[in-house]
DNA sequence: CAAATATACCTAAAACTCTTAGGTATCAAA
DNA sequence: TTTGATACCTAAGAGTTTTAGGTATATTTG
């Protein structure tokens, strides 16, 4: 089918926008909702995902909260206002970035 | 501006489809071909390009001639038959990459 | 004409991101 | 009771790009 890997820097501004769409989520639930969302053509590895929040979360990008579900903890993470700022540069990025693919490569890359 | 970084994967996808597009161009030449195309947005840095196409050339999908003007030596780059097909893969992954971040960020990325 | 800029190639160290391959533990279903 | 799902995590390695050099010829500019 296809090279199941991302792209450089995608994976900050999936999980950033995911997090702007759902206010709140939890690690498990993002590879979850990937999933679904991409028919399982994308799965986000859980190798790459938790040290990417780690690290959006020492930038200050978002918070967390502990929450006890049964015996288990949950850590929700949450857009902080600095989050948001950057969600939005993160998406003028890649549409600049596929904007500039179409100029290089001639070719519409979307559909519609 | 913007982060003036390449999404992974994506310069080989540039080198390929512009060797597509121009039959053969040299390393300089398409580092000033893809400058001139972004209106300077995009850089293609020579400590980037030159290992990338070393590794293409390495991989098989592209074939080197050598050419003196003047009194110094031009490498010509061109698409071997593995060349011409994995550059339609490229591009079918990068399409599909775009397909799939529409459908998480729940946006249309590409004008039109 | 000298000096700066452009052309043209190159490499190596470091930074960064992601994959691979583990690990722990709870909970539900077979 | 054992497998699979849920839920977190880390570390080694692979791969790509940036940064920061280096060499040399050709052209432009002061």
């Amino acid at each position: 089918m296809k090279s199941n890997s991302l792209f450089k820097g995608s994976l900050n501004t999936i999980i950033l926008t995911l997090l702007k769409q759902n206010d709140r989520m939890y690690g498990y639930e993002i590879t979850q909702k990937v999933k679904e969302m991409t028919s399982s053509d994308l799965i986000i590895t859980e190798g790459a995902l938790y040290p990417a929040l780690h690290k959006l979360e020492g930038d200050g990008l978002l918070t967390v909260s502990i929450e006890k579900v049964g015996n288990r903890n949950r850590k929700y993470y949450q857009l902080t206002e600095n989050g948001k700022t950057e969600t939005v540069n993160r998406l003028n990025d890649l549409k600049d970035f596929i904007e500039q693919m179409q100029l290089i490569l001639n070719t519409k890359l979307a559909t519609q």
